[in-house]
DNA sequence: CGGCCGATTATCT
DNA sequence: GATAATCGGCCGG
């Protein structure tokens, strides 16, 4: 399979964020393949973002954004949702990049079953939590590497999106944050119209 | 459609 | 003991 190297992860957690956008996040799991093209990400990047969990040093949480890139960062959060995350930059520094929403196009029946709310409307799965119920994303793939084709998870290149189909803004839910770190345009999402990326997407 | 609010608990100060 | 990279339900326009 053909998916994302680790040097395409091994760059500043917004160029990463922003060249994301369209690839197709793959999960495998009892003999099934789950397809969603990513269609919305966030860039935290390093401790001196307030924003981003690296901020108070390197805790048990936050461990795996200090390792290499390409990895997956997965997090608990509110008590009852998974987040899931793509290491960037080199090993050492800490950063990462969350993955917003997907657009559904493999799997449709398991993610129907994971995650009814909203199945087959626009809302589906746009959404950090929504998407990792969708897939069975959890604790248990904290780690694991994105760029082994043998790995439960990984990210094929999918499409590439043209510029102007992209939209840029602050992070969303950073209420606490302090600026500039709780405006800094970091958030990327594919333009959509009626639920579905605009027909010329590609480069 | 947009804003407010409660749920629920791992993780951190 | 407080907070949280969210979601869904309920309300008003």
């Amino acid at each position: 399979m053909n998916l994302l190297k680790r040097s395409f992860y091994n760059r500043p957690a917004s160029i990463v964020a922003r060249e994301i956008l369209g690839a197709h996040l793959v999960r495998l799991i009892d003999g099934q393949c789950l397809v969603g093209m990513i269609t919305e990400a966030e860039a935290y990047q390093g401790e001196e973002d307030l924003g981003c969990h690296a901020h108070y040093g390197k805790t048990r949480r936050n461990a795996v954004m200090y390792g290499p890139p390409g990895r997956a960062y997965i997090y608990f959060t509110y008590g009852m949702h998974w987040m899931l995350n793509a290491v960037t930059g080199q090993d050492g520094s800490p950063a990462a990049v969350l993955i917003r929403a997907i657009q559904p196009l493999e799997g449709l029946d398991v993610f129907e079953q994971n995650r009814p709310n909203l199945a087959h409307t626009p809302h589906w799965l746009d959404g950090p939590a929504k998407l990792t119920q969708a897939m069975l994303v959890d604790r248990r793939l904290n780690g694991i590497d994105l760029c082994d084709p043998n790995s439960e998870l990984s990210i094929t290149p999918g499409e590439a999106i043209l510029e102007e189909n992209v939209t840029k803004t602050a992070r969303i839910g950073l209420y606490t944050v302090p600026e500039p770190w709780k405006s800094i345009p970091w958030r990327f999402v594919i333009k959509m119209e009626k639920g579905r990326p605009r027909d010329e997407i590609q480069k």
